[in-house]
DNA sequence: CGTCACCTTGATGGATATCAAAAACCGTGG
DNA sequence: CCACGGTTTTTGATATCCATCAAGGTGACG
């Protein structure tokens, strides 16, 4: 990518909104700009953070291996999206691994010099902070995500988590850009791959998803958005009536 | 609670970190405070954020709703947590209710003023971010958690974390401050209180824990980690051999 | 001392993991 | 172009674990 279109991609996201030039062209000088293939490693889970990283193209995987041994994908990060951010401005150790699952561009500043720029510049900070808030939010929703029992609302929350992140808009609904696998839904889902098997074939037949081998398309996602979180029969009301104080399972 | 001893527990907290005597003061101003007892709700999950909140004392327990209908625990918040702040930060609805489980004095900002002062003073804001990113990291840890399918695990996990939030320790081990029963642990480790109870009788046997009623003592916490997170059968490494770039299931 | 909420334990069923085997798909190299 | 091998996917049969249902026990509190 030449220097320019990357200087216009880059200056383009939450990290450098609102920043004047001067700031902008500062925070970008600092940083280096690295191109990686496909199944590059960012980082290592556990890894003390050295660098902290800017998606300006391409696509990023984060994910997470558990106690059991179990690799779960915390969130595909894209164009504009900031990775080991937290754990750059904390100094704690990553708790993702990143990979690269398409060819990307990044922008990467090794920790003590953002740390450095973040604490002289508080627009800088500000931005930061506004973007660890929202990741923060997405991490909230996915431990709702996580806690639903219903195998066919993981699966649905877990395929539209990734539309959103990694989808690209087509005629027919949404296609995601990057090879998937069963296994890696399964991941997602907390199920076996088996299962996300017969619950995708069970959904091509109603015409709701078309998927081959590593490749999927999403045709309905309102359907999908009602299977995942849609009332059914569970109608349990999000809020009950009690709007003032006590109640609400005063423990 | 008497005027100074709450100024002197305030401002020993994150937030109020590093802050000079006029800054601390000023921040301290424009809170007000207030005691609720057990059993009032702060703020509705999905209400827009109209106050940030720092617990001073006691006890408030984050609870979220599925789209299923059942209560998940986030977690508790403890003397010096914040609650509500990246709602407030973002203009996010709250994600979560949170509930006084045990009587608690808090200090409460109206959301434009405290945006206001965030965004005046940059080393309020530093503390925020870092208050922030410590959530995140716990979120990201909880995930984590909810990906655990064996159930010991889960409820170990479960319990661990409510230790490490809200418990005292004694000359016998750690011993939850509030009354917890099993059901709320079955929420938080996605189980139902039958298995958590057969799970903690089963404990109880082998001297891990002590329960009774609404009442919990870990004896052997360590013991509960290794069940929780412990390498056993499932010895698959944390991090593979190859520890530059390539492989790591390129997709 | 009765009532209510919480807890325990047993029996059963169902959903999903596991095991097994074959089919579809893709890249590769003859 | 086609045959081959490996990977992914599908589908079926079985096993296992946990939710569910049922019943009774226990402790707290009025």
């Amino acid at each position: 990518m030449e220097k320019e279109g990357l200087r216009a991609i880059a200056t383009q996201s939450a990290l450098f909104s609102g920043l004047s030039d001067e700031l902008a062209e500062l925070l970008l000088s600092a940083s280096t700009t690295r191109q990686l293939e496909k199944g590059v490693v960012l980082f290592h889970q556990s890894d003390a953070p050295e660098r902290f990283l800017q998606v300006v193209s391409g696509l990023v995987r984060m994910t997470q291996i558990s106690a059991e041994g179990t690799q779960t994908t915390l969130r595909i990060m894209r164009s504009g999206d900031l990775v080991g951010c937290v754990c750059v401005l904390q100094q704690f150790p990553y708790p993702a691994t990143a990979t690269v699952v398409e060819e990307a561009v990044v922008l990467s500043w090794r920790s003590a010099q953002f740390l450095d720029l973040v604490k002289r510049h508080q627009a800088i900070m500000e931005n930061t902070l506004r973007i660890v808030g929202r990741y923060t939010k997405e991490m909230v929703e996915r431990i709702g995500d996580a806690s639903l029992k219903n195998v066919e609302r993981r699966i649905a929350a877990a395929l539209l988590r990734l539309a959103a992140q990694a989808g690209r808009q087509t005629e027919d609904g949404f296609e995601l850009q990057f090879p998937i696998t069963r296994d890696d839904l399964a991941e997602m889902a907390g199920l076996t791959y088996f299962t996300v098997s017969r619950t995708l074939s069970l959904w091509q037949k109603q015409g709701l998803v078309s998927s081959g081998r590593q490749r999927m398309t999403v045709f309905m996602p309102d359907q999908l958005a009602e299977i995942a979180y849609g009332r059914k029969q569970t109608a349990a009301c999000l809020r009950g009536p009690n709007s003032g104080k006590s109640m609400q399972r005063p423990i």
